[in-house]
DNA sequence: CACCCCTGTAACGCCGAAAGCGACAGGCAG
DNA sequence: CTGCCTGTCGCTTTCGGCGTTACAGGGGTG
């Protein structure tokens, strides 16, 4: 920890899919094997172990169910998701997006959606 | 503003998808037609129509391109996509997400992971 | 040894959702 | 009348999540 000493271990510049985190901390945080999450989770034994090799996503529904079995916020996990699956957009729309006129969006309209700036 | 006054008006309890936000808020602030917005995203207005019918979700794809499009982060479109889903998610599955265990998970690694309690 | 459970991979098929396209009807300004 | 915007319908394609079946290998235990 040299760059910021307090800091909460905050995600990584480069985001990798959110299985990972399954796979290494959470299910042997709870004592699971893949099998019988799956089977706790209701949902077939492929299903997580495709999510735990980043070949599939986390679902709404799936963020549901994690929240579930282990209590972590369904919101985080759909947060990680969207981490990894816009920088993954960004770069295929890459080309495109250099053809999107930006218009100026009023500071008071911004606030009002509730759209705090930067996030 | 009885409740709280200083509230950065959040969001409603109950969450309507994203696309009244676009059609109400955004796009006359934009001075945009919707067929006009749909041109400079370089999609079908039929796609964006959907979109604000609320009839389609805000992908990935189309956040990044909103983002480039009025400067709102595509961080903040998910957000709301998320929410809605989410909401939707739990009621379908209501039946099934009572029958999976709840499993403790150790504070220490729902820190490490970056999961901050709630959310 | 046989038995059982776990894991990783592969190959299907089903289904729903996003997206594009064409077309039509109605509204409204020029 | 002409043009543009809007809402809506129908159709097609594509893609991704999910379940199922199946096979191969590891590892522990009676």
């Amino acid at each position: 920890m040299e760059t910021e000493p307090h800091q909460k271990t905050r995600p990584p510049a480069v985001a990798q899919h959110p299985g990972t985190l399954l796979r290494e901390q959470v299910l042997p945080g709870l004592h699971l094997s893949i099998s019988q999450a799956a089977r706790d989770l209701g949902v077939a034994r492929q299903t997580l172990h495709r999510i735990l090799a980043g070949e599939a996503a986390i679902t709404p529904a799936m963020a549901a169910r994690l929240e579930q079995l282990c209590g972590v916020s369904s919101v985080f996990w759909l947060r990680c998701q969207n981490r990894h699956d816009l920088q993954r957009a960004r770069k295929e729309l890459d080309a495109v997006l250099r053809h999107i006129p930006l218009h100026p969006l009023s500071e008071t309209i911004v606030k009002k959606i509730g759209a705090y700036d930067g996030r």
